[in-house]
Order: structure tokens, then sequence, then C-alpha cells
DNA sequence: ACTATTCGTTTACAAGTGTAATCATTATAC
DNA sequence: GTATAATGATTACACTTGTAAACGAATAGT
């Protein structure tokens, strides 16, 4: 697989966002998605949109007169990248720091703390 | 106190992390805790002081020929901050969505996973 | 006093971003 | 078939960011 290292910006996200939620998407469709949150007019998504076709973010296949978009750099991936970054920017790359940092502004919801408590049964489990 | 919004770049962060590790620093101070990592000219790090003092992040005060600056954006409010959106940028949000995710591809380390246990322990206590 | 050094201030410049307007092409409705 | 509507491609433009060089003022050594 490729290593495209190239940097998503964060109005891409919003675009990529859209793609993972559904794809194959047209243009016209990720404005549908887009809009409850960006008020951007057609050519800004279509911008976006080619600004990640040539970083190879998400493919294109033609429909007739349109295109159909895809992603090609998963939610994953993405998450992983960006995450490991912030991690390692905000908080040393230690996930206990910045779960402190959350917990200690009231950051933690209840789904929070079930899932946390999940996840260390998993862990004791596991060993 | 005034509510600056503005953007902390990347660069800016750690001639930040210099500043917030310790204060007041000179330019050349914080030349030298930078230059570890980046290779940075003195050019630079003025140049990234500067836009902090317009950003409203940092202070200076005359200290004879030189100035020696100050963070006025404390670390943890920059935490807050970035940490917040990139939550919801990454994981709408949702604390427990970044854990599973960290979790999940094993970035969680010993001390992490003994961190958790506490804070588990500590907000049951609370309750 | 004159000069070299040390700082800060101003200016620079390319790449990336947010946000489109405009142009070109193609299909669609008379 | 010609005007119109839909869609993609090209171009734009100001702002931010990373990275400094150049310029100027103050200071310190001689």
């Amino acid at each position: 697989m490729s290593e495209d290292k190239k940097q998503i910006s964060i109005a891409e996200s919003k675009v990529m966002e859209a793609l993972w939620r559904a794809h194959p998407l047209s243009a016209e469709d990720v404005m549908a998605d887009v809009a409850a949150d960006q008020n951007w007019s057609t050519g800004t998504v279509k911008s976006l949109l080619n600004r990640l076709l040539s970083k190879g973010a998400v493919s294109a296949q033609k429909d007739g007169r349109r295109y159909l978009y895809s992603p090609i750099l998963s939610h994953d991936d993405y998450m992983t990248r960006e995450g490991q970054g912030v991690l390692d920017r905000l908080f040393s790359g230690r996930v206990s720091a910045m779960l402190t940092h959350f917990s200690r502004h009231e950051k933690l919801s209840g789904e929070d703390i079930a899932a946390l408590k999940k996840l260390i049964q998993e862990l004791d489990d596991d060993k």
C-alpha cells in the first residue's frame, strides 16, 4: 500500500467524514451531508474534493456526467495518524496524561466511564 | 480575562512548550531549549515569539537590551482548547471512542493502564 | 570614539488553507 | 438543434505557517 503522508486539512476532513459515513457519493451528496455544519458553496466542496483527490485520499469513478467519490484513506488510518500527532504534541504521547486531563475537566460522560471499565476488564482478561 | 481565540500553530507550540517548562526566558534561552528537536535559526525563533506576542499567548518584559518572555496562555488551557477540537474532529467528541481507538492500536502502556484503573477508582469514590 | 557583536524589527517568500467566482463542457428540455 | 441547466475544471485571492534574511539600534571591547 502506498504511504501517502499528505496532510488532510480540517475543511477537507469534513468532506472525508461525509464519505466515511457513506460512499460513494457525488459532490452534491457531499454538499447535502455537510450542509448542516458548513455553509459552503458547491464550488468549495468541489475544490476540497479535488484537493483530496490530488492527495490520494479519495478516489473518483465516473457516473455519466458526474463523479462518485469514495474514501481511500480509511477513517481508522486517519484517526491513527492525527491522533498520534496530537497525543505526542499535547500530551507527550501518553494516553494516561490525556485521559487525566479530560477527566479533570469533567469531559467524561457516563458512557465514557462505562467504556473505560469495560476496557480494563478486557485488558485484564487478555493478560 | 480576555478570551483570545487565536490559533497557535504547531511551530509556535514548540516555543510555548519551552516557556511552559520554564519562564521567563530570553529568545536565546528558547533557542537552546528547542534546539534538540528543531533545527531553527534564531530568526525563526524570534518570528515565532513575535507571532505569539500578537496572538496574546505570551508576554514580554524588558530586561536591559533584550526581552524575557513568559506564557500567558496556560498549558492546561492550551490542552483543553486543542484537545477538545481534536476530540470533536476525530472522535465525535467522545472520549470513549478515542480510548477505544488507542486501545485497539496497542497504544496503551502499562503506565496508561495503571492510570486508567486509578482514575476509575477515583471516579467511583467521588460518586 | 570606532567597530564588532548582539538583539529586536521589518520584510520576504513559497506552500498550504478556506472559500469561492468564473469558465468550459455536456446533457436536457423544449 | 438551440437555450438552459448541471457539473467539473481552472483560476483567484487573502490569510496562515514555516522558515528565514536583511536592516537597524544598542552595547561592549579596545
